[in-house]
DNA sequence: TGTCAATTGTCAGTGACTGACACTAGCCTC
DNA sequence: GAGGCTAGTGTCAGTCACTGACAATTGACA
């Protein structure tokens, strides 16, 4: 209710003792599990293991995270974020698949400082692999991808001026559009280059086969 | 060994006393446990409650399916393999994406029988709608989707005489048109039409939205 | 300093799943 | 058709993810 709490230019205001700590914690849970995960392999590991290293309860784990697969995506989820606005800032000027194509490709030339506050950017690939070639990973990942499709449908929607229930052609521009991305990342994790470098070569190597084959400009015919 | 045995016309030769036992008791687990889901819901069903329904004991369960999610797939599962056949079954003449669409057209024509003989077909539709309204389900569900993806590439590739490894078009083509093709199922499963036909014709509808923005003719401009 | 509220730990319990072992019932041979 | 072989089943004990309840601790703030 006061009106000066000293915040910080940058990090969202992490003032308090108890804001802190509770940020340690989750941070310590957060590398703790990855580490293991991509040391031991995600089944390989129990809760009671992570735990353990960071000496909390198990309690107190799923406190912060509502499972075990949450803590494996919790520093993809704020790489997703990080697109989203990537998105949203793109020029109105762009096309559908343009705007989209650039958002990842400028997403990808940032994120690394954005990771590197959560854990070794490294240890995020390695994660990134774990995770593709995890079933049980794998499944959750799609489902939090097309989660997504169906926001970035409804973006979409709104540079075009359209309404995403009437006009199908913004949700089969991000279907596609996110098929191949999805399956980048696939052939990325079966590579053996895991760089942020060469996912984004791979991203936009992709992406160029997919620009021929959808027609850029939804409005150069009949508009309503 | 011996030259002669009552194989019956169509289905696949179940004889043996043992055999048969073995399909009753499996087709018990799964009606019972699609009747239960579509009922009282995936995550409210346990499994003590299915084999409490068809009086085995909760092991013998899992010696029938690997997990609890399993049985919910493996009406899916036939589905699937129907339309894989279907595809084989296109002349070479039609294009990738002339031949899938016509594949899984055709399929959606013939498929109510295979059905019928596993569940009510109406079970069948319940079920698919609590598989996409179930997170966990759905995660599981877009798994095995890709997975299908993978082998209906290389199928593609095979088609049109391609490497899947070195010419990203039969990938990007299967990606892009198995994106619709799962946004359909959505669609379809939050509908309020849950008939073969409805899911037919959304199908249908959606598709004709895809071709006119993937190109038709991959042999009409430079080929190595 | 003392009160309030947020965090945490402990404990007990549920539900999915697995390995080990004993038991039963088709199947096949003599 | 008795007896042995083996596939299928049930029982039991145990692991692991996850949850609700309650008590203990510890910042926050007057």
């Amino acid at each position: 209710m006061t009106a000066e709490q000293p915040t910080s230019p940058r990090t969202p205001a992490p003032a308090g003792l108890r804001e802190l700590k509770k940020r340690r914690t989750r941070d310590a849970l957060l590398r703790a599990a990855l580490e293991l995960f991509t040391t031991r392999g995600y089944e390989e590991t129990t809760v009671d293991e992570i735990v353990d290293a960071v000496d909390v309860s198990q309690r107190t784990f799923f406190r912060y995270f509502a499972s075990k697969e949450e803590v494996a995506f919790a520093v993809q989820h704020m790489v997703e974020r990080h697109f989203v606005t990537a998105l949203r800032e793109r020029p109105a000027h762009e096309a559908p698949l343009e705007a989209m194509r650039n958002a990842v490709l400028s997403a990808w030339d940032t994120i690394g400082e954005a990771i590197m506050e959560l854990v070794p950017i490294e240890l995020y690939l390695r994660t990134f692999q774990v995770i593709e070639s995890t079933p049980a990973l794998l499944a959750v990942h799609l489902r939090r991808s097309i989660e997504m499709e169906e926001n970035i449908a409804r973006l979409i929607a709104d540079r075009e001026d359209l309404d995403v229930d009437a006009d199908p052609r913004p949700r089969v521009a991000v279907a596609a559009f996110s098929g191949v991305m999805r399956m980048t990342g696939q052939l990325w994790g079966r590579g053996d280059d895991p760089s942020l470098r060469s996912m984004r070569t791979l991203t936009e190597s992709y992406l160029d086969h997919l620009e021929p084959a959808l027609a850029a400009d939804w409005h150069g015919g009949a508009r309503a």
